[in-house]
DNA sequence: TGCAATGCCTTGAACTTCGAGGTATGATGA
DNA sequence: TCATCATACCTCGAAGTTCAAGGCATTGCA
């Protein structure tokens, strides 16, 4: 019961769906991954490393992904891009993560006694 | 990776938060948490006995809940009632869980490519 | 030369959920 | 009467994740 450090344990199975997502709307490679949502989450979702690369060769191996390797400026680069089974997958994901937010949020707002909304 | 039989994997703190919910609206016990959050939801959410249990047992032993034995009927029950702890832990983790869908959600939606909204 | 940033990767610990099983009582029905 | 189901508590091992830390190598800058 611990408290995380960063992310507040309500993580699981997100990182894939985010790594999917970004990946669908452009070619990326998993520096840039960890980087990517630090920033466009405004540091409120902040991933590792030793999240982002398993999961990635994770995706990889299920052929949710495609990679091809690009060195530039001498430096290596992983490039990662979805194939069409990996879009399938984040379709289904985003079903599942939108129905299960719905059912939350559901049982967060909706009281059996009176809320004060003034 | 394996595909789960009930929840889509996104479940990581989720039944904690739940179960505060459901307490600060009214004393339960386990097993009617496990009934409630399925009926409550449809049962898009279903967390087992297993699952239940042994969060009442941690949340009780932090004091975010406290427990009272009472007999219905020839049967033993324990209802569970938060305190206030458990209260300002839950109003943490709603909040925690309100940033984090948030900005989840921005990245779902928020394409860099433009989406067709017609 | 030294140091930081880039870029890949692995490891062990810790945590959680899942599923199945164990115990015991009351109600139902053949 | 006896079997079966629903109630009500609990525990355990397996499986899967995230987390933090570190290792390796190159480039750029002071």
């Amino acid at each position: 019961m611990a408290a995380r450090e960063t992310n507040p344990n309500f993580m699981n199975g997100v990182p894939e769906l985010l790594i999917l997502r970004l990946l669908q709307q452009s070619e990326m490679y998993g520096y840039e991954i960890v980087q990517a949502i630090r920033s466009r989450t405004d540091a409120v979702i902040a991933v590792g490393e030793g999240v982002v690369y398993p999961v990635l060769h994770g995706l990889e191996r299920d052929g949710a992904v495609k990679s091809r390797r690009k060195t530039v400026k001498g430096r290596s680069r992983i490039y990662y891009s979805v194939t069409p089974a990996g879009s399938h997958r984040l379709a289904d994901l985003s079903e599942s993560w939108t129905n299960l937010t719905a059912a939350i949020q559901k049982m967060l707002t909706g009281g059996q006694r009176d809320q004060a909304i003034p």
